[in-house]
RNA sequence: GGGAGUAUAGCUCAGCUGGGAGAGCAUCUGCCUUACAAGCAGAGGGUCACAGGUUCGAGCCCUGUUACUCCCACCA
């Protein structure tokens, strides 16, 4: 039976049939099986807020085409997929909808909360695991796993208490980014800094012993209720007097020293630095060198607190507003500059954070960092592009504490107890109700930071801390696929944490890529409304177009563009593919079950198998780099210039003789089924389709990879054929200047040394160069005749009056001057002594070449040259 | 203030360790040739940002310049 192909490429008739057919094949399960290598990817978790976008696209897609070469190259390919709870997004998602309904948080309690969250993550945390299923993702799904599971949970609260017993994470007292919005800490890695417009007041604080003031600057002017010091640089001399004395603040009547510091600058502003320990990291700092009071003004809320006197209930920016009113009016503002600054933003919600003496959790990185620096530097993990090495090194090698404490419901609640009755904390992975003196505890009201679970992820997901069959078979994973924007979040974390809580390096090569932007090379963004949804792009153009178009065309590590001329073109090309494929059913007596080699092999047979062959190989070598787009370019250009455009029509002439049309069959088959491998895991959909069509012989998925063959070569066949190719190329060339059509069949004479070869191809001119008849002569004797030179022959083509002798007589002059060129140039090089001398020898051998080459051609130009004036 | 990246055809981008500049789209010409007009056969189009240098030889390596982009950094 044979299968029967539309005559258009439309993906909306079999991707999903095709999607449940792998599933129901279990052809995505991973076992441990010891007979094979594994290979393992643990995909990036996407939120579970979130939906499929752009930069999901091509993540995922990179992941699945290095898990479906590997499976089909017979690794044992696991690719574990999950979600993230993404505490600030999520929660925030979900007080957000419940305020619609006019519900707080404080309202229902923590515990009615997440059941609310728990709830929420029911309905909408699938979705995005649906739309990855629609682009293809070949993960197994039995393995899928979330971040808030009970199996990964119980790794985050040993992990915090292992660091804690060991001194890795500590409680205290420090300035951190506050964001009011969102009512939480955030880590400095999710701090986003841009340069604002604002103002830069300056201010008089006069001293106590009325002698005067000083002056300071400030852009955060609401602070200053908090001050309390004002420094300068020691070595100041301007403001050298000032230093020990006692200033009052202004607005608030406290009485303030002016202190010592090298941290100020006395070039900057006016030299003189007020200092608000509670609201600033490096006053924060220099009030602990000095022994300073820190004074908090400001409430979660951002909003003035008691010790705000009379701005107290006021916001951040009105109080700002009314503290430059009353300077004004008391004389005190001495000039108010525009200013040029760096705010820093929630990553999440763009409010702008507020620096904020507060008790946190952190984690002390100097030890971990330094560790995992080692073994990374050690060639532990390799980074593809190398240039993300340096990215990553230099957050290292500079980072600071990781303050993990969020002020957040959902996520991992932390694992310390503070009794009521003495200052004792315990840690502990289980509850704990008395503490050891005896008096009542209570749990810490905060949560983890999200990346303190997700760095966790390449082990947790296989058992951790179990010493499962999986963790030790597919641990560590193999290579860890993601753009550039989560080195410091994700990548750096998972290093240090997979290193110090298993021993090893959790993957050993990061592939780094670039971010898809829009049309214009912007950015995509909520704001612009530029996104483009990826399911759009699936619906009309189909899974495998959406693919083809994030992987061609790109080089590792850069941006890319949305482009709607590329998703074209991958349909085209998908679409020839198609119908390459319907070409060869149609000339199918059976469905062949399993594509091989015939024997009987005729020269182009030998031709097209070495071009393949050569194609398999590079393919491998570009694979090895990551180099995705060449691979996929060299197998799109082999597949639509080499075999279709050359070997499926030379293939029409022997498919019309039963003595050679098996051959050609088979060959055909092989062709196609090499093909379809090697494009199987960029575009998985048509592959598969088009594979159960024309062989009766299961998945593609499982059948196998190419591999380069030293035997099918076939130098010296292919190096004939590619002769026939190029008279043909140059006929047809010769025929389009004129504008002769193929269709305008004429005779065509052939004068040749090697006369049989191209006696044994006359079929081919025929066929494909517009000849009613070949003949083989030296020189035709008759009016009107074209004539087209290549190295190997002269083509004489009787076209009578349809040849302008003037116009022909240019076009072999501009040949001739052409190749005269090219004759100069090879000649220059090679009679340059240095060049003679220090170039590799089989280099200056193919100059050579190259040069008997061109000589022979502009031989036979100039014949040619002749005939014509003759005429 | 540091660091990184990019600059190649009208557009979007390739070009792997240095050996006479490529693709897709667009443009132009001719073709409905029995798999495909989402196609076939051709053609035109580039001072490889600029200036030096290394080399027999530079789009590629080195130095500097310019333009754009991004990341990091506590200048109040």
């Amino acid at each position: 039976m044979k299968a029967e192909l539309a005559k258009t490429y439309d993906p909306k008739n079999f991707e999903s049939r095709i999607y449940k057919y792998w599933m129901d094949s279990g052809y995505f399960t991973a076992c441990v099986d010891k007979t094979k290598k594994p290979y393992t990817i643990v995909m990036p978790p996407p939120n579970i807020t979130g939906q499929l976008h752009m930069g999901h696209a091509l993540d995922e897609t990179y992941q699945d085409v290095l898990i479906r070469m590997h499976r089909m190259k017979g690794f044992s390919a696991l690719w574990l997929p999950g979600t993230d709870h993404a505490a600030i997004a999520t929660e925030a998602r979900v007080v957000k909808k419940m305020a619609e309904d006019g519900v707080t948080k404080e309202d229902i309690g923590r515990s009615g909360f997440l059941k609310r969250v728990w709830e929420w993550n029911e309905i909408y945390g699938g979705k995005i695991i649906e739309q990855l299923k629609l682009l293809g993702c070949s993960c197994d799904w039995s393995k899928l796993r979330f971040t808030m599971d009970d199996g990964l949970s119980e790794s985050v609260l040993k992990v915090f208490v292992k660091l804690y017993n060991e001194g890795l994470i500590y409680r205290g007292e420090r300035i951190i980014n506050w964001c009011c919005i969102c009512g939480t800490s955030i880590s400095d890695a999710e701090v986003e800094y841009s340069e604002k417009d604002g103002f830069f007041w300056h201010i008089k604080y006069p001293l106590k012993d009325g002698s005067g003031h000083i002056q300071i600057a400030t852009t955060r002017p609401e602070t200053m209720l908090g001050d309390t010091a004002v420094a300068v640089n020691p070595n100041d001399e301007k403001q050298s007097s000032f230093i020990g004395k006692t200033l009052i603040l202004p607005l608030t009547g406290r009485e303030i020293p002016v202190i010592a510091d090298d941290y100020v600058d006395m070039d900057f502003g006016t030299g003189a630095v007020k200092i608000t320990p509670a609201h600033d990291p490096n006053d924060f700092e220099v009030g602990l060198r000095h022994n300073l009071p820190v004074i908090n003004v400001m409430d979660d809320n951002a909003v003035i607190n008691k010790n705000g006197g009379e701005f107290e209930g006021m916001d951040r920016y009105q109080a700002r507003r009314k503290i430059i009113e009353k300077l004004e009016e008391s004389g005190l503002l001495v000039k108010t500059e525009p200013h040029i600054h760096n705010v820093g933003e929630c990553y999440r919600c763009k409010t702008v954070v507020e620096p904020k003496i507060s008790t946190q959790w952190f984690v002390r990185m100097e030890q971990l960092a330094a560790n995992s620096n080692k073994a990374v530097r050690g060639g532990g993990v390799k980074f593809v592009p190398e240039k993300f090495e340096k990215l990553y090194f230099h957050w290292m090698d500079n980072v600071k504490d990781w303050c993990i404490s969020r002020q957040l419901w959902w996520g991992h609640r932390i694992p310390a107890y503070y009794c009521g009755d003495c200052e004792k904390i315990t840690v502990s992975e289980t509850a704990v109700s008395t503490c050891s003196c005896g008096g009542k505890t209570h749990q810490d009201e905060d949560t983890l930071d999200t990346w303190f679970s997700s760095a966790l992820w390449p082990f947790s997901t296989l058992g951790w801390p179990e010493q499962t069959e999986e963790l030790n078979y597919f641990y560590p994973t193999d290579i860890l696929v993601t753009g550039y924007d989560i080195i410091f979040f994700w990548v750096a974390r998972m290093i240090f944490s997979g290193l110090h809580h298993t021993g090893e390096l959790p993957f050993n090569t990061v592939f780094v890529h670039g971010l898809m932007r829009d049309e214009q090379g912007r950015k995509m963004s909520k704001s612009l409304d530029n996104g483009v949804d990826p399911i759009d792009i699936i619906e009309e153009y189909g899974a495998d177009v959406l693919r083809y178009m994030v992987c061609a065309g790109t080089s590792p590590g850069n941006d890319m563009r949305m482009s709607y001329e590329k998703c074209k073109a991958g349909r085209n090309f998908i679409n020839k593919l198609w119908n390459a494929s319907r070409f060869i059913i149609m000339n199918l007596k059976e469905t062949i079950k399993k594509p091989e080699i015939p024997n009987n092999l005729a020269r182009e047979d030998m031709w097209v198998l070495s071009g393949f062959n050569r194609l398999v190989k590079e393919y491998g070598e570009n694979m090895e780099n990551y180099d995705f787009s060449l691979a996929l370019g060299k197998t799109v250009n082999f597949t639509w210039d080499v075999f279709c455009d050359w070997y499926i029509e030379i293939s029409k002439i022997r498919l019309q003789d039963e003595n050679t049309a098996g051959t050609v069959r088979d060959m055909l088959c092989y062709i196609m089924s090499g093909v379809l491998k090697l494009l199987h895991p960029f575009i998985p959909f048509v592959t598969e389709e088009l594979w159960q069509a024309l062989f009766a012989d299961g998945s593609v998925m499982v059948s196998g990879f190419p591999e380069y063959d030293e035997e099918r070569t076939y130098a010296k066949v292919s190096a004939d054929f590619d002769n026939i190719v190029q008279g043909i190329k140059a006929i047809r060339a010769a025929r389009a200047e004129i504008n002769v059509p193929l269709s305008r069949k004429a005779a065509l004479i052939i004068s040749a040394e090697n006369k049989e070869l191209f006696q044994s191809f006359s079929e081919m001119f025929v066929r494909l160069a517009g000849a009613s008849e070949v003949r083989f002569e030296q020189k035709p004797d008759i009016d009107g005749v074209i004539s087209v030179d290549t190295s190997a022959a002269r083509y004489f083509i009787p076209l009578g009056e349809l040849v302008d002798i003037e116009k022909e007589r240019a076009r072999l002059d501009k040949e001739k001057q052409d190749c005269l060129s090219d004759i100069k140039f090879l000649k220059n090089k090679l009679g340059n002594q240095n060049f003679i001398s220090k170039a590799p020898p089989q280099l200056i051998e193919n100059e050579k070449k190259k040069l008997k080459t061109a000589q022979k051609r502009l031989e036979n130009i100039e014949k040619s040259i002749r005939g014509v004036l003759k005429n």
